[in-house]
DNA sequence: AGTAATATTCTCAATATACGATAAAATTAA
DNA sequence: TTAATTTTATCGTATATTGAGAATATTACT
């Protein structure tokens, strides 16, 4: 096993429920001897990525708070969709969890959420969160802009390798495309009803969108057309921003090559 | 240099100013061959710490947003402090930022703010921000917890080497210390007034502070007691918090060895 | 499209480095 | 204080990592 590796399962040991560790649980569980695990994790604290707590326990570190908020000051897409959240929570028809989430890798991860004051219901959506792929508005109107092996792929590795199967949930997928709005019930969160739309930019690799999540007991359908009219006017907005963001950067990165 | 180090060294070239970098930017910074980086950058991709971005750009990865809320759903300060930055930002007589700020290693991060939505000025402090460990209330109220032969390395390792200098420091520091409260005024940021108060646990590590932050211009004498009051009683109500979630932590941790 | 320029991956042999068993030391608990 | 536990240090060996350079893939340009 080389290095990397072990820093990075060492951290992925570390969850909401486990948030702290001993070295003995560590070396246990990873099956490597303690003497090992030790250098490492001291390693680990010097760089801050861990830190030592009470009673021989270990917990995640300041690193991740540090390289969090830089992602959060620089990150294109949440610079640009952050301050629009709460805008469609103010105009939306009744109280909603706004979300705007991204494909990372395999999985799709809320980077923004705005949850109007009086909404009620804690949702499974919240910032630094990851989703499920295959369910709900969410994510459909994330996937839904990938297409062909990528997309098999994808599937495949989520457990969805029956070709039939996989026919089925790309037809569904299809559909929504031509709609070009996503709504599910339920599949993430009961009692919730979710709409969602696509955000991209091909330059930037972002594969995006832009969701609202009601309490299903709020709900009217009659709520629907202005549901969809702010997220993708929203939508559309955020696309602007990003845009205007890139140039920017480029101009930044192409300043500096003058520079040098 | 090892396989960790420069693993380390490569994230923090990374920096709210410089947001994404190339291969050959990493590689001329670290002087290291680029055959070599693209290989670390790689591994570093797949297991989430950066992704590519576009024009061959690498940027911070979701790694940390990840990371980063699991720290926010766990850690005993921020679970047993934030929920009263709100209420301490009300209770105050002029519009505030409020700021729980926490010794990690060498450095005073803050960890959790509330600002009160008409504070109008921009201040350093926010989440995840590393702030200067000699300046400022917040900071103070800190380092005010430490003594001996571990805050004397730490001023020096902050470039407080003269002794003479030092020995006014910590003299400053502990006047500060029988108040029980810290107060300064333009330290940090100009035109801002900062007071704060210490909150530590022992068991925990916790060395950390409570804060509220004014514009001078808002500011009257005859707002202090109530600030200080403020602030006393927070700090009591979340130094009890943060047991009663120490011994909730330990309790699961008993309950897992007997399972065991 | 076709070509040039860049970016990225691959290969491989030399060697630096991480590894783990064990001992020693330091810290914590009884 | 002693005992128990946690943490660091030591060291020979095995091995993963390194970097130069070639090969390939991707992107940019005409």
């Amino acid at each position: 096993m080389s290095g990397f590796e072990r820093f990075n399962k060492i951290l992925n040991l570390f969850s909401e429920k486990r948030s702290s560790l001993t070295v003995a649980e560590i070396s246990e569980e990873l099956k490597i001897p303690s003497s090992t695990i030790y250098r490492t994790v001291r390693e680990m604290v010097l760089a801050d990525f861990l830190e030592s707590a009470a009673g021989s326990y270990f917990r995640l570190g300041q690193a991740f708070i540090k390289f969090n908020r830089i992602i959060n000051l620089s990150d294109p897409l949440i610079q640009a969709g952050e301050p629009f959240l709460k805008k469609l929570a103010n105009e939306n028809p009744i109280p909603s969890t706004n979300i705007l989430a991204r494909l990372f890798g395999d999985k799709v991860m809320c980077v923004a959420d705005f949850k109007y004051p009086s909404f009620k219901n804690n949702t499974s959506y919240q910032k630094g969160r990851l989703m499920p792929l295959l369910y709900g508005a969410t994510s459909r109107a994330i996937i839904m802009q990938i297409k062909g092996k990528r997309l098999s792929d994808i599937l495949n590795r989520e457990g969805l390798n029956d070709d039939n199967q996989q026919k089925i949930f790309i037809s569904g997928l299809d559909k929504d495309k031509k709609k070009g709005f996503c709504k599910t019930e339920g599949q993430v969160d009961n009692g919730l009803i979710g709409f969602a739309i696509s955000i991209n930019n091909k330059k930037l690799g972002i594969e995006a969108s832009l969701s609202s999540i009601f309490n299903f007991s709020d709900y009217r359908p009659e709520h629907e057309p202005t549901i969809y009219a702010n997220l993708s006017s929203y939508a559309i907005l955020i696309e602007r921003y990003i845009n205007k963001i890139f140039f920017e950067i480029e101009a930044y990165h192409n300043k500096d090559l003058n520079k040098g």
